[in-house]
DNA sequence: GTATCTGCAAAGAGTTTGCAGATGG
DNA sequence: CCATCTGCAAACTCTTTGCAGATAC
């Protein structure tokens, strides 16, 4: 994790962007919070505890910024807010998500299924595939045998 | 065509919502862009030329009484908006969608290429599947040959 | 030193909602 | 008839932007 963080601000330097204490605090907490697919709002109340005078524009830019760097990616699951995801090393494609319908928990495949779905759509509809994105909305394992369970995540609005 | 308003409406009837000129309208325009991906805008001003009187705030309520009788799905391709697409006659998923990084042309593939997928996701991760998204960018077939054309749908913001 | 970055507040875009009047069944 | 639906405008939410001062390099 160290070396993801010095990883990233030295992407930065090397696009001859600064390493301002917003952006580092910023970046800080994505790592810190891999697993949860934080909308902005999300990381800016996080980064609030570390730089309590930061801007929700800064956390919108900074966002932005590391959206264009590929280091995050921007994911959408129908309900109104943008969340950020952080990209794992080295990966070139968004990983996988599956989003329960019940209690809004959001889980993530890392493993790559499209290969050879892939494959096949860029021979058949000749499409040069550069990245994809792939949801599944359905019932997690949780909520299959407790029954009945209400939102765990009340963030995350239920998809309109 | 016809046949598919007929059931629309009917669907409508059985689950006694009323068929006004509105929601009949709506319904049309829709069908007569099926391919088309509209935005609620986009929905608005066409419906606009059958029935002048419309506002949008119902253009909304429509959509989204459609898309609660699972007769349209609300998709998002990462730019602000929601576009909603009709369900094929049956279909009790959603299709998969190729959107151009260059031109912002989107299209479609009916074709289910997640069976295997699917199987796989249910059995390893317990997760009991009862929706799709999926979505591919990259490049079209036209911009792959027709270099450096610039976009061709104004009305679909490159994501950010 | 100075181009870049920040916080703030205001603006913008998309969507939802309250209400009083209209209307489909 | 009267519950549901509509148009309008105002409200709301998320996100972006303009600006003047601050700061990383």
């Amino acid at each position: 994790m160290k070396a993801r963080i010095d990883q990233i601000k030295n992407e930065l330097h090397t696009q001859s962007y600064k390493l301002t204490p917003q952006r580092e605090a910023t970046v800080e907490v994505l790592l810190e919070n891999e697993e949860d697919h934080l909308s902005a709002e999300d990381v800016y109340l996080l980064v609030k505890e570390k730089a309590p005078e930061i801007g929700l524009a800064t956390v919108y830019r900074t966002l932005e910024l590391l959206n264009e760097l590929e280091i995050v990616d921007k994911i959408n699951f129908g309900d109104g807010v943008s969340r950020y995801d952080l990209r794992k090393e080295g990966a070139n494609h968004s990983h996988h998500h599956l989003v329960c319908i019940q209690c809004g928990s959001v889980s993530e495949i890392e493993e790559d299924l499209l290969g050879d779905v892939e494959r096949k759509v860029e021979e058949e509809w000749i499409f040069k595939i550069k990245d994809h994105r792939l949801t599944f909305h359905g019932i997690c394992s949780r909520c299959q045998t407790e029954q009945g369970t209400e939102a765990e995540t009340p963030s995350l609005k239920a998809a309109r």
